[in-house]
DNA sequence: ATAACTGCAAATCATTTGCAGATCT
DNA sequence: AGATCTGCAAATGATTTGCAGTTAT
């Protein structure tokens, strides 16, 4: 419900979005704004495509390519290259700000957030003079225990 | 001079990896290795191979990649993935740990270190119960003024 | 001697591009 | 209508792979 609701404001994000830079509101578009907003998790392109296409929705991979930088630059989605080649995306309304923990034995991803970061952010700008306007954060390790699977005693 | 002291350290290290390892100590390893640690800069594999025929050493690149990963395991090297799907390799001893600041313009990289993010590091292990390795950080942003280039007044 | 390594060229994989036809406005 | 999109297939660019010949041990 609240997720109908969040998607029915970035629909109006995107439309505004498109307006403005006198875009044209092609079907495509939307469709892949719901599948990113439907998806709590990071998605690549291959899997974005391949959802569509079992909602029997055709669409190219070159389209999908084209509308998630387009995304990327209205600021509905954010793009993480998380190691291998590969880029993901993950929808940036309604998340909060996050980094990432990869768990590289399980390829799991963890998120958290940690305000320091900012205070870090803050003191680069200064001592660089800079204005920074992103930045990515992962770190990268395993889980100690198993605890969320089989461990008991 | 000092470059040349460092030189024989990590030589003396890769060579301890091959043997502990039972891998052979061919020449291009040591090349490689010579190149990576008389650069201060981030270098592409492109680069390297183009730099290592400039002094007439003919290597391969499939080598060069080959051998990277196996300084990467040897702790020698870091590779990185600033944006761009290329990736960096920087030597690893004799610099201290340090981040990264994209300068997104000027393509500059520019390198600092705060321990806080140590810290942030430690808070997120205890959270998630988890060890972490290694983390990356890279801040994305823009010079604020070109004080370095022409400005004056 | 022989298992490991190298170079080459072909293969792969993610992403981009060129262009003809389709579609918003 | 007319410029912007889309889909397709081909191009690209970084990295990997298969394999025959080379080399360290």
């Amino acid at each position: 419900m609240s997720s109908a609701r969040n998607l029915k404001i970035v629909k109006k994000a995107l439309e505004d979005y498109l307006e403005l830079k006198g875009q044209r509101k092609t079907s495509e578009r939307f469709v892949i704004l719901k599948e990113m907003y439907n998806c709590d998790e990071h998605m690549d392109v291959d899997t974005l495509h391949f959802r569509m296409r079992l909602k029997n929705y055709k669409i190219s991979k070159a389209t999908i390519y084209n509308n998630l930088d387009m995304l990327i630059d209205a600021g509905l989605i954010r793009k993480h290259q998380f190691g291998r080649g590969k880029a993901y995306y993950e929808r940036s309304f309604f998340r909060g700000n996050h980094d990432h923990v990869i768990l590289t034995d399980t390829e799991e991803i963890k998120e958290f957030y940690d305000a320091r970061i900012e205070t870090i952010k803050e003191t680069i700008e200064q001592i660089l003079d800079v204005t920074i306007e992103s930045h990515s954060l992962y770190f990268y390790g395993t889980r100690n225990t198993c605890d969320s699977e089989q461990k008991i005693a």
